[in-house]
DNA sequence: CTGTTAGCGCGTTCAC
DNA sequence: GTGAACGCGCTAACAG
């Protein structure tokens, strides 16, 4: 089975090639009855053209690469969602690799987004990528490239899309602060994270300078999240408000929770919203959006991409977060 | 910024360009010292192949399209990761497309992985693909195509890897049954669906023949899906088990059984057992790998490619089902 | 061991 | 209006 080509088409009609190329594209010079010939016989023998011809031609795939560091079900698929959004208006497509989290993996995944002529390449780093040197190609082939979430402290050689964590933090700080908490647990994430040192800062910062009493517990998973989360209320029956800094933390925490039938603690979390409204009415959550966060990337990839030849400056662009109160408030 | 060739490397050495192509896929032909030279330069100025060149040469793309109903976090980061082992070992690499449920939109990504020449394509059948006439165009192509998870009744023309859903939860019913519950409510999923029939199918088949007394109860979300399990176990106060399609409607059970502090029902869900794990120890599941799903998908695919002249029968291939019982039993 | 040539499929410039 | 020719970058067959 042999695909069909411009060139068999044009066979078929006793024309050129190059006419039936310009046939398709609409071309004003073909004239209209040859247009509608050549187009039924494409449409009818399922004629579709050669990706790699076109774009070796053109010099672009039409494909955005997106790197992230593992593929979980917390947040990521609303980022994914956010991306193909703004993307597929425009005719672009998603070629997304997986660093799980090694900077090893990270730059293989660059090189093959390289390899297959990415147009442009959005990336949340791992959490091993302590520097960016292994993006060096990236610079040399000169693509477009955004850093997204998870990102290098004080770099400027790329754009970034993210949110302000440590602001974040000392917002949800506030809100148990402000609702009486004196006694606070920070459930946080892997504290290898530059997510969770930034996190734990902002919280941290607001409560020392309101001197209220707090612990602080790592975990790297929902599952130990929850069981650190009853070692902890075991230890000190006077906690009063808990932190959860991202979606699978709280739902170790809530498990922890509705396990020992507690509902008198208050609660905040870091989250896009839907697991805390789906498991419990009474959490309140700093609103953090994948899905904005995915278009927001997008749209910067694209205007990069659009104006690549204008080396504009380099900026950090952060979303907007918001506070959500719970139901009973 | 222009973009390194074989031809430029070429010019630096005083070689043709055909002997540097040779000379970076070491042929035996080229002599050491020449292939060292090559390579050096190649490295030095970051040579990176011209993907599109080296597709339309080789007529190969190394891209497997994945079309699935939508990218949510339930099961699907699941199978991507699966899918991913799987096809990375082997060079190949994802693109992803979501058909958002809608036919149209999945016509429109299967034109999208034909124009982007992949070599094979996954697909999960979105809930209004009642037939495959959108197909058509990836047969006259000849392109490789499994269906996984979600498929049409008796189609025989592409090969399928999926669970058995009767068989799964008929297995659930006889859990229940043997367990004690003598009123069992379904939690189901969106009743439009394939998946939703055949598991309300295969659970209600056991029950009816064992003469055990059910309520069947439809949600399309996690949220509706807490919302109608409270509003059920208000109506009847005899419920004593609980089977959820899903881990959608499981969490929402969850939520709904967590928020009244009901632990003595019995209950079971089919799941991968993420979820059901953390969220409470006292869940019976029915492990549906999702993982599993995408290694034994991609697996398939690829011997597709690989055998594509050799037009072999199409097969079903069921993926086995286990059932792991609570902590507490 | 290395150079020459041709062609993958398409789009574009130039000619008629 | 349409055809002819060229080149995008790479590889493989054929020479020598």
């Amino acid at each position: 089975v042999k695909r069909l080509t411009i060139k068999d088409i044009g066979a078929i009609l006793n024309v050129n090639p190059s006419t039936v190329s310009r046939g398709l594209k609409d071309h004003p010079d073909i004239s209209i009855a040859l247009k509608n010939k050549i187009k039924a016989v494409a449409e009818s023998m399922h004629y579709v053209p050669n990706a790699a011809a076109v774009n070796l031609r053109k010099q672009s795939s039409k494909v955005i690469g997106l790197i992230i560091p593992e593929i979980s079900m917390y947040f990521i698929p609303n980022v994914i969602n956010g991306i193909n959004a703004a993307l597929s208006r425009l005719g672009f497509n998603l070629l997304i690799l997986s660093s799980n989290n090694s900077k090893q993996k990270e730059a293989e995944n660059i090189k093959i987004c390289c390899n297959h002529g990415v147009d442009g390449i959005l990336i949340s780093l791992s959490q091993e990528s302590n520097n960016l040197d292994h993006f060096k190609i990236v610079q040399d082939l000169d693509i477009p490239l955004v850093i997204f979430d998870k990102t290098l402290k004080n770099q400027n050689t790329y754009n970034e899309v993210l949110i302000d964590d440590t602001n974040a933090a000392n917002t949800c700080a506030d809100y148990l602060v402000k609702n009486g908490c004196k006694n606070i647990l920070l459930l946080l994430g892997d504290n290898r994270l530059d997510i969770t040192k930034k996190r734990e800062q902002g919280f941290k910062e607001y409560l020392i300078s309101h001197k209220i009493k707090f612990t602080i517990n790592y975990a790297t998973s929902a599952f130990e999240a929850k069981a650190n989360t009853l070692i902890e209320l075991g230890k000190n029956n006077k906690i009063d408000g808990i932190f959860a800094m991202s979606d699978e933390i709280m739902i170790g925490m809530h498990a922890a929770l509705s396990e020992i039938n507690l509902t008198s603690i208050k609660k905040i979390v870091i989250s896009d919203g839907i697991l805390p409204k789906i498991l419990s009415p009474n959490f309140a959550f700093l609103k953090h959006d994948g899905y904005q966060l995915g278009t927001a990337s997008a749209d910067t990839i694209i205007s990069e991409i659009n104006n690549k030849n204008t080396n504009s400056l380099k900026t950090q662009q952060y979303l907007l977060t918001e506070l959500i109160f719970p139901n009973n408030q």
